[in-house]
DNA sequence: ATGAAAGCGCTAACAT
DNA sequence: ATGTTAGCGCTTTCAT
């Protein structure tokens, strides 16, 4: 294949205006010191020119990339992605970042990083390094990786960190995973339950103890008692089908269960219709995530959703706003969640 | 934000070696004309250093930028997001694009493109202009766009035209919707169905004509009419509800229906579901697509699967093939599909 | 307010 | 087989 070179370049248009390269520089960048006049001139030759600046020359010469790299981790995106199972997480992180970055003159850009492998820093370093993005967003479980916490701090970039509020370093933003749980705890109180049971996810994640913690104050608050309902899953299918089972195995099962994530309130559904446990009559599930599936469950389920668009969208306005000089916000951003309620949750009988 | 120089440079890599820039460049590029012991040292100072080249600077110098740009309508990617209705098709294209790119020393970049707008042109190349991308992979309804392949073409640009045959330029592949179609109908036959229904898609997109033919041929060597056997839809959910509506109100209504994608079943269920029709029993229903959604349906959805993933995955080495040289293509790629049978379809009774 | 010059990190073309 | 030179397109100095 051949050289392809630019074919307009801030020359041509630098030409056609009859300006210098650096007027034409300053009119793309907004900068100041340019008459009105000048610029209209200057715009008018771009326009009709059709010229678009290169992010990689600009890049070169050291000013912004115009470019946000969002990372997920590698495996279990990939294990989301095979099993098809209609987990949406990505497809909410690119709504909510694309659309906000395209309306700031943006693009983002979606990477794939192993956690848990020993050369992350590795990886990283060399996506950054070809990249050159002019910020960051992090999820979990990357979020609370120091080794990617640290190098994206002494690097200076602009990090955003979701689902974490830990450090000094970089943008923290939540879901507000504890005000979640609790909706969804007092959500099955106001329906009558005593005794609610809880199943946690995996602990590499943050959240999974907030929303316990969620949980257990509302539970608290409300004088009733946590012994023995609480079991812990992994996100997974199969953990929370032993969860559940461990639950709903006792003496005294709880007549309510909310489960940290739809996968394991599906698990939670098999189970009771295994036992021949009628839902919600005789047991009341609420999920969190809310992804597409919880509707077509029979009955539907009561779901928390996870307002993972916004997040992501608030989370590039300030990556940029932090890139442009802006301060750090000292208080985490907090973006709430809400309660969908559909079949799965009913008044205890 | 201060100047963000890239840290380790060609130029540190030499010095530690002792040879000059172009050796390493050579060496990073895996090019001829440097003795092993060379590379070797090289290689080792790169490690040492930690050095990975920029992307910016590689491209600058014209030489590749190991970018593939994916292309997806925007206003129907963005309504399938924000329905949340489990639609994966973005979550199969990353699956297969990323890997594959990562696997081969590339990088994927996702994009939307808004085909309906009179400025596509303006808009592509400017995100052309802007990543330099070494390929191009675009899906319908781009594939058959003339302004956007067009485009493509005349820069010189290797691209891919997923679901679409025609033309000199690109590199077309197909899921072999025909055949797929023809798979759907061969199996309701077998089940003894005499009088089956099809639903089509928008007429916006090839691929929902070659159904269609797969539908009719199929039929016809069977010896099956398929006169009032026919609605066209849009691959909405209103637009199934009514080519439903259509089909089953007639006085000799089918006792099989295909719809052409999920969505459209989903309708066909809910229109049976109304009149008191049931499935399978009174009705058999196949779909399109095999989203995760259709696992979770009353009862589950016969389907037939599209290998994105797959298909993605085969473009990009098409694409990498072609940027070094290597010949187009004679013939259209056909990835094929498989049937997957649930609940839906069973023998007419 | 505008322009000229220097250089970002890399590779193609041309030496040797 | 290796090194030298001249840019790529842009933004920074630093003039004027």
């Amino acid at each position: 294949m051949g050289r392809r070179r630019q074919s307009v370049t801030i020359r041509h248009v630098a030409a056609d205006a009859g300006v210098s390269l650096q007027t034409v520089s300053r009119v793309i960048n907004d900068e100041p010191n340019v008459r009105p006049e000048m610029k209209e001139r200057v715009q008018a030759s771009i326009d009709k020119l059709g010229y678009v600046p290169s992010i990689a020359a600009q890049r070169m010469s050291g000013s912004r990339s115009y470019l946000i790299l969002a990372i997920n981790d590698r495996d279990r995106t990939i294990a989301d992605w095979r099993g098809r199972q209609g987990v949406d997480w990505v497809d909410q992180m690119l709504l909510g970042g694309m659309l906000k970055c395209a309306e700031l003159g943006y693009r983002m850009i979606f990477e794939l990083v192993d956690t848990h492998s020993d050369h992350v820093e590795r990886e990283l370093r060399a996506t950054i390094a070809a990249l050159q993005p002019d910020g960051v967003i992090l999820t979990p479980p990357h979020s609370d990786n120091p080794l990617i916490v640290d190098l994206l701090h002494h690097q200076r970039i602009p990090f955003a960190r979701i689902g974490s509020l830990g450090g000094e370093a970089g943008i923290a933003l939540v879901m507000d995973d504890e005000g979640a749980a609790r909706l969804a705890t007092r959500h099955l109180i106001d329906l009558g339950h005593r005794r609610i049971g809880f199943i946690a996810g995996s602990p590499e994640y943050s959240l999974s103890r907030w929303r316990v913690d969620g949980w257990e104050a509302e539970m608290r608050e409300a004088g009733l008692g946590t012994d023995g309902l609480l079991a812990e899953g992994d996100f997974s299918f199969a953990s929370g089908e032993a969860a559940a089972r461990q639950l709903l195995g006792g003496t005294n099962p709880p007549t309510a269960i909310i489960a940290s994530n739809d996968q394991m309130s599906l698990a939670t559904l098999e189970v009771a219709r295994e036992k021949g446990i009628e839902v919600p009559g005789q047991l009341s599930i609420v999920s969190f995530d809310n992804t597409p599936i919880v509707r077509f469950t029979q009955p539907p389920l009561t779901a928390v959703d996870q307002p993972v668009a916004e997040t992501v969208s608030r989370a590039v306005e300030l990556i940029i706003k932090a890139q442009r000089g802006g301060p750090r916000p000292a208080e985490p951003t907090v973006v709430r969640g809400s309660l969908v309620q559909r079949g799965s949750s009913a008044p205890l009988q």
